[in-house]
DNA sequence: CCCATTCCGTTCGGTAACGTACCGACAAGA
DNA sequence: TCTTGTCGGTACGTTACCGAACGGAATGGG
């Protein structure tokens, strides 16, 4: 599997040397530089787990063409996403508030490239240069609005609106009409039943917005997509991009 | 109804001098005294708006025994709770993080006592003492942890066990046994029916664990509340804990 | 090439919650 | 005192989703 995820990154090389981070294409030049010189760059195949609940952060990523996700777990073992990380932020950027100790559990939704920072460091280059520290407390600030939307979301709109949330937000994201993504994985996202997706999933499919197969969707008409999804989309989306003044 | 609200808090003094709130507290003395000086001792009655969406964050505000709303709009008009802040945090605060506008819609939902403090002498307040920014922004974190299990709960949890969570932390928070408050609004922080919360309330006054009428909520057995509750209640009081060590 | 595994289509009965509505009881103001 | 509005009990049919399960089909490793 991880030589598959090899081979299909080294197959996508055109795409991937577009790819950036919203975060590190905002700074300012001379920040940007001694931010850049510092970075490592990797490739993570997929559910590689970025932190797990109660330990330190090591390192803060910065998405490329992956996705992260960020998840509550249950006490009976239910998990449920929380929030998605692709290019326009982040990860572990929480840890500055506080003691750099990781809360939710992290991992890696969409293998890709991300370029990759040990925390310590993080919190010395925030510590130097003000429009880092400002644009990560904007991204932060962005997190809060778009998980009081998620709040709202998970509440309020139906299974199939949620489904074309989420692969809209993953398509913008990815920079690829096709991603790898199970019925099951997607349903354990939104805290519904593998079936429930599959129903969904299938109406999308009809309705010829997506196509899928066995681990596979691919983005047909995004236009029709974003009619299929609630407006929480927008909006989530409009969140993030404010911060980007 | 302002005169009356005015009536309770006089009538309830003796618990009020006891009221206090957990981030000035846990100030250093010479700061809480610098910050102490500066703050505006206000009693704000139900439903009072603390911020509107798109405005800017004219005061923020450290509830004492009162509690605090903040909300999601949908477009249909339809609301629902992001979080509620007491005598635990503060309201305003991630203006700290960008640019001082207010995102989401927030209000009073317990009358009670309030300081409040313009966002302006907040901000220079923050920078001047360390202290108070690391507790402000250790308050943020524990933000975006609740907001987490808050958005596992609204999904997978039972209305009545919401219920049960919503009224312990009121509960917690107001420092009383007795609290105004309908049916239909917490049905509506809840994102459910007005009916689907009288039949839940009325299932937990069979209980014994509470009693209610026209208005009015009486917490009377905390422990079967507890009981009732989901585990996030829990989680998120650990969440707040966690940062007053 | 085969086999174990993964993935997804589909079904079943069950149910929590929905939208809507009506009504009685109480409270507050005129 | 009467009226008007608020509040909550209750009921109806409806529905989105649940939990569990079975089975076919594609996949990839041995």
């Amino acid at each position: 599997m991880f030589y598959v995820a090899g081979k299909r990154m080294r197959s996508e090389v055109s795409t991937l040397t577009l790819a950036s981070n919203h975060l590190l294409d905002a700074l300012p030049g001379d920040v940007r530089d001694a931010v850049m010189r510092e970075l490592e760059r990797v490739t993570l195949p997929l559910r590689t787990t970025i932190y797990e609940p109660g330990e330190r952060i090591g390192y803060v990523y910065f998405p490329l063409d992956g996705i992260i996700s960020v998840v509550t777990v249950m006490r009976d073992g239910t998990q449920i996403e929380v929030v998605t990380i692709g290019r326009e932020g982040i990860s572990g950027a929480q840890g500055l508030l506080d003691d750099g100790m990781a809360t939710a559990l992290t991992f890696v939704q969409i293998a890709g490239d991300y370029y990759r920072l040990s925390f310590e460091r993080f919190v010395a280059l925030c510590a130097r240069y003000g429009p880092l520290r400002a644009l990560v407390e904007k991204y932060l600030s962005a997190l809060l609005d778009v998980m009081a939307q998620s709040i709202a979301c998970n509440r309020l709109n139906y299974v199939n609106q949620r489904i074309a949330r989420w692969l809209l937000m993953t398509h913008d994201r990815v920079w690829r009409d096709e991603f790898r993504l199970t019925h099951e994985v997607l349903a354990t996202m939104l805290g519904v039943r593998r079936a429930g997706v599959s129903i969904a999933a299938a109406g999308l499919q009809q309705a010829g917005c997506i196509s899928y197969s066995r681990g596979r969707f691919t983005v047909v008409d995004r236009t029709g997509l974003e009619g299929a999804a609630c407006e929480c989309y927008a909006a989530i989306e409009e969140a993030y991009a404010r911060r980007r003044s």
